[in-house]
DNA sequence: TATGAATGAGGCTTCATTCAT
DNA sequence: TATGAATGAAGCCTCATTCAT
């Protein structure tokens, strides 16, 4: 609240940008405590107040960066004016466009977010938001969930496939067009994703 | 020929086996060179006279290593009894089951691979065979094609999608159990591989 | 101010002053930085803090002993009981006895600055003090030029020769008494030095 | 004589010219024996049947060329027209004018040789030639030196203070251009030379 | 005579982290 | 809370030289 309060989130902040700004360019290892001190403008001494360690902030960034992705795939869904008439299948499907979307205009936090990601790592980011303007993804999965017509069976190892499924087709097609680019890829991977989906729905 | 061309032999296995012990035991950045010529007993600089540095014994290593899971894999295959009778989706499946068999009871090779595995080196790895026994994976996956009865549409897409399923399917739910163990996993996920095979299916 | 700026004072001049004790015994290629903490009392790191290599601490240690040679011998004729009744020949000699002098009692100093010095260091170390009780040689040079009855035609190049000459000089015949030592030199070099300092003075 | 005498030399030869090559670009302390020895295609050891060490070859290399240089000044200086009629003093002015002119045209050389000569180098090289094409330029001095009409004093402190004077002056002014081109320097040089052989001319 | 694999000490430098101020 | 000087282990790699072939 007070003054000294908000010069706290300023240089959390500020620390946790330059070092997003090093991880993406430089790569992790490569990135030094010093290169981002200096680069933030705080003392060596100061990043220890803030973070563990270097992996803390990694860890923080990963967790707040995934977080991301989904809050504004989430409210690109909800700000669609055919929201109301999407099946499930189709919300999960926009909800996928949106995250490759981003992850396409944004290859470092692609290459980021990739080369340190887990399901792991994933649930928690989506489970326990860091900031307070972080989604609960889950929350708006379970309530997808509901308004499935059938039921989904498994519906954790369904999103488990999916995302595994996106994030391996991203990584390679978007960043080395390997096997193809992201484009040829999408019509291939949507309907695949379809058919998970599908496969998991309760037959009636 | 000589004395000495099986002694460099030697040096080399010793170098690429102490090295892949290290990197899944202690990981890759955490061991040194100095770690991995102590145990192999060799000195320092002999260290350079085999290997760039030290991403190059990780590359040779990965190559090696994902070579020899296909080639397990396709041997598996070849001496099955049943061979001659299975469908190519069939097949595609025994060969997913053989590597994922291998990876859950060498966990350190799943963890070492899948951390630094993208589908350009994979390819390479299928595609340039670094020893003589190394398999041509890419070969035996054409040969299967022209016995696809209709024909596959876009082959390499399928495989690609087919491998990033199971990577990262694997590398959670062998190493973590999430979000649920491999076995418990597995028929989900052959189902969703099956689809996909299907998907690709030239229509008759 | 603090006792930090003082500690970092000691630490500096300790590293310079050891630094320059191993050059002059061992030479600069053969010490390494391991030899001048282990003596300075100080960690590697902290080597970097001050200097940027190893050819940091060189140069600032030849600019810096190079000018406290002129320092010295400057002092000396000004203290000089018949420095006023000198001619700017004579003072010139003087100045050149005092270094040839200092030079002869310190040879360690002498091959090290020797081995490493150019015209271009040279100028640079008198024109730039790096202490500030360093001397400006140059201001004093000028100095004396005025004095000079009937001025002096290229003042530079003239310093320039007489540098080199007695440089080269001293040395060959101090350290290896080649082809002579030094003070069966000493009148046959300062008589070239007086001919070369007449060559250069403006006819009346 | 045999052909493998004649091999020998050639490789003695082919090691030689590469390090000067080396030597003379990249300095001597940042050439490799592997350097050496791969770009004069022979192996590492072959090297070391033919010099004792790195320093050996360096040494060998700097007494051949300061022996070229003096021959071809002498060779000049025999073919010029007016090679009889010139005194004493002028033939020395020629043989400098000669060096000067040679290492203004191999600046290489000039860097090479300055930063590892010494008087002690010098009057071995110019007293023992290494080839047997090298020029003794010891038995030419003498000779011109008996041509002196009224004879010279201290005839090798005369050289050296010549050859001091001329080395330091060439490094300088030559590759820097410090304090003025070889070319302005030129007369100041000759005049403060003539001047020095002057004075050691004995009076009649 | 010639090879070139092997050596291993040692080089320089970086960096995460601590702690006195 | 903030600083930044100090640490010192550890990193990677080079290279002159040797020696078995």
């Amino acid at each position: 609240m007070g003054k000294v309060e908000v010069n706290k989130q300023r240089k959390e902040s500020s620390l946790l940008n330059t070092a997003f700004d090093f991880f993406t360019t430089k790569g992790f290892s490569k990135t030094s405590i010093s290169d981002i001190v200096a680069k933030a403008g705080v003392a060596k001494g100061t990043f220890y107040l803030y973070f563990k360690d270097k992996y803390d902030i990694r860890n923080r960034l990963i967790t707040h960066k995934s977080s991301q992705l989904f809050r504004q795939a989430a409210l690109e869904l909800e700000q669609s004016p055919d929201a109301g008439s999407l099946s499930f299948e189709d919300k999960l499907i926009r909800i996928a466009d949106s995250i490759i979307g981003q992850l396409s205009e944004n290859q470092a936090l692609l290459n980021f977010i990739s080369k340190n990601l887990s399901w792991g790592v994933f649930k928690t980011a989506l489970t326990n938001p860091v900031t307070e303007d972080d989604v609960n993804f889950y929350d708006l999965y379970r309530r997808m969930l509901e308004e499935a017509p059938h039921g989904i069976d498994d519906p954790e190892i369904m999103l488990f496939l999916i995302v595994e499924l996106i994030s391996g087709a991203c990584y390679s097609s978007i960043l080395y067009q390997e096997p193809c680019s992201i484009d040829e890829l999408k019509p291939r991977l949507y309907k695949a994703i379809r058919l998970i989906i599908r496969e998991h729905e309760r037959e009636s």
